[in-house]
Formats: structure tokens, sequence, C-alpha cells
DNA sequence: TTGACGAAACCGTCCAATTGGTATGTTATG
DNA sequence: CATAACATACCAATTGGACGGTTTCGTCAA
């Protein structure tokens, strides 16, 4: 009857935990695995407890799916803060950014499946897009060049094979195609 | 009681009817609208017919993937027929094949998002894995140097791109890109 | 040629479990 | 004490799938 709830109220901390275990689920069992049944049970909140942070299950995932385009926000910003060059800085960050997804940590990784299963919703995917669009009308003095264009892409190719565990490649190779990119966004 | 079921029987017909559907399905609406209901109902096929080409959604998701590979393979293969050059010939084909993308009449493009969609389930991920592997193993004689791979990277960021809408380009720029690609296959 | 017959290709129904969501509490905190 | 942060109970709809039926089809003996 009157056990659960006389925890302490952490709100923010319950609304994180929420979002980091929406992401563990959509990376481990796939998207059809998310459900608020599966998400409030594994956080230890009730369903109504999920449903009072996050309205519906849309919100939820809008949420999630926010948060995620924050740390890459973020991870770009850090990356270009210790970048003097101003010429094709934002595609270093992004190069950068997309990179780290291998050096992170385990359960960090998670974070950039999520990302792709993400991508896979319609409503999302436009999110994505219009990401994409500010960016590149935001730097579009520097970063515009056709080069800085297949850095771009080359970094999307690395982060999926990151991702997927496909196209496994030693580390020297991988290092060499690093300096090589980075190359790229200079000229 | 029974009006339905007196149409002329095309097993094969129906199973590609329902794959296809399945497909438009995943992705139009995302992998949560794949369900045995919407899928039947969308097909004007039953549940249980459906249930009888595919004893289960698993099977039904598997299935549809093989039909993806089987399709990816077919596009390598043939460009790889009409390239006359051993040394990076494959990857030349992976390459030509994910370039087709934005060539294919409209239709067709939904088979890359399901693609994606598809590799954001955990148990075709692995099956997906293992083309890479037997591929990577096939032709390690001809596509194993760093610049093929670097070109494989690439034509997957191609692939998601084209796939987003992002890292919008002109086709002069896309075209210097490809020719830089195929150039460095063949070093 | 026929026609019996088993198998394959379907259909329609039912079901337990799960789904997203509502409504109404109860407790903590400012 | 007002409000935010939870919990509990409940609901209609949907879910994957089991089941048993009906129709077509290939085949092979007569």
């Amino acid at each position: 009857m009157s056990t659960a709830h006389h925890r302490k109220k952490q709100p923010l901390f319950v609304r994180q935990q929420l979002l980091e275990v929406a992401a563990r689920l959509a990376s481990e069992k796939g998207m059809t695995a998310v459900t608020l049944d599966a998400v409030s049970g594994a956080s230890g909140v009730s369903k109504g407890g999920l449903l009072h942070h996050f309205p519906s299950k849309n919100m939820l995932l809008e949420a999630l799916f926010e948060s995620l385009l924050e740390r890459l926000d973020a991870a770009i910003e850090e990356a270009m803060r210790a970048d003097p060059l101003p010429h094709g800085r934002f595609t270093r960050g992004y190069l950068h950014a997309c990179l780290a997804l291998r050096d992170q940590p385990e359960g960090t990784k998670d974070w950039a499946q999520v990302t792709m299963v993400l991508l896979t919703e319609p409503q999302l995917r436009q999110r994505w897009h219009a990401w994409v669009r500010e960016r590149s009308e935001e730097y579009v003095g520097t970063d515009s060049s056709v080069d800085a264009a297949i850095v771009r892409l080359a970094a999307d190719g690395i982060w999926l094979a990151d991702l997927l565990g496909s196209h496994e490649m030693d580390e020297s190779a991988r290092q060499k195609l690093i300096d090589r990119l980075i190359e790229l966004t200079q000229l």
C-alpha cells in the first residue's frame, strides 16, 4: 500500500535515470523494447512517476533525442574550444565527437546506439535534419568546403562502423585515417 | 464466412507482398509500427496467412533482412561484373551499391531506410556483422588495403547521408568525391 | 482422363499478456 | 498549505500467436 514513495524526492536525478534506462533498453533490445512499463520498471519508478516526468511516450523519446543532441553539441564545442584555427574548426569538432565514441567508457556507447535507433523514427529524423541545417548555416563561413563535407561524411562512416562493429581495423590504420582527415579540414 | 480465400493461390507473390508491406511500414512509421496486424491488414492477407508464411514476427523480420542482404549482394555483384580490374573490385562494387541509393526510383529508397531500421534490432545487427566478416574474408586478397577500408567507410557515410537527407551537396562536388574515392581503390 | 488424396496455402476466431494512458490517490518540500 | 513529486489502481485497445477450419494444388494410381 504505502512502502515505496517514502524515499527522498530527487526529480532531476529520476528524470535523468529514466532517460538512461530508456537509452539502455533501446540499444540492447531494440526500439520495440522501449515501453513505458519496461522503462519505469527498470528504473525503479512507477509508471505514474514516469508519466509525471514525460506526459507521453513520444515526449519521452523526444526528450531523449534532445538530450543526445545536447551531448553532441557539448562534445563538439569542447573540441572547438581547444582548436585555435578557425578554418574547418567545426568539422574537426564534429569529427572529434564522432571518434570519441570508440574511446568512451562502455556505458556511453549506448547513447550512440540510441541515436541511431531514434533516427529511425520519422519524427525524430526530421529533428536531426533540422540540427544539421542549423549547423550547416552557422558555420558556412569556415566549414563549407568540399573537403570539409568529405570529412564529415567519413566521420559519419566511422561513427556507423564503431557502432555496428563492422569494418574492423587496427589502431595504426585508424590513426593514419584520422590524421589524413584532419589534414583535409585544413586545406 | 467464406468470401476471401477463394482467390487464386500465389504463395511467392503473397510472400513478397508481405515483405514489401513490412518494409514500407518500417520506413514510413518506424519499427514500432511493424505489427502482425498492420502488416497483414495492409497486405490484404489475414494474420493467419501471414503467420503461415512467417511462423513468428522475428522470422518475418529476419526474412526481410535476408532479402535486403540479397539485394545488396546482387547490386555489388552486378557492379563487379562490369569491372575489369581485380584489385579493389569489391570495394568499388560496395561503393557503387551505396551510391545507387540516390539514383534509384522513389520507391526503392524505402529499402535502405528499412535496412537501417532493422540494423537497430540487436539480433539482425549480428547478422549484418556476419555479412561484413564473410565479405572481408572472401576479398582479403584484393580489398584489404587501408585505402579500401577508407573508401568503404566513406561509402557508408554517403549511404547514411542520402538516407537522412543530411550533408546536402551539389552534384559536381558529389562527383568529385566519387572520382576521388574510386581513385583510392586503385592505389 | 479422371479423381482421390495429402499437403500447402490460406482464413477467421479466440486468448492471455501487454500496451499507452487516465484518474485518483499519498507524501515530501518549499 | 500549496504544489511538485511520486505511487496505485484501473482501463480500453492492441499485441503476438495458437488453433482449427476451408480451399486450392500437385501428383499419381486406375
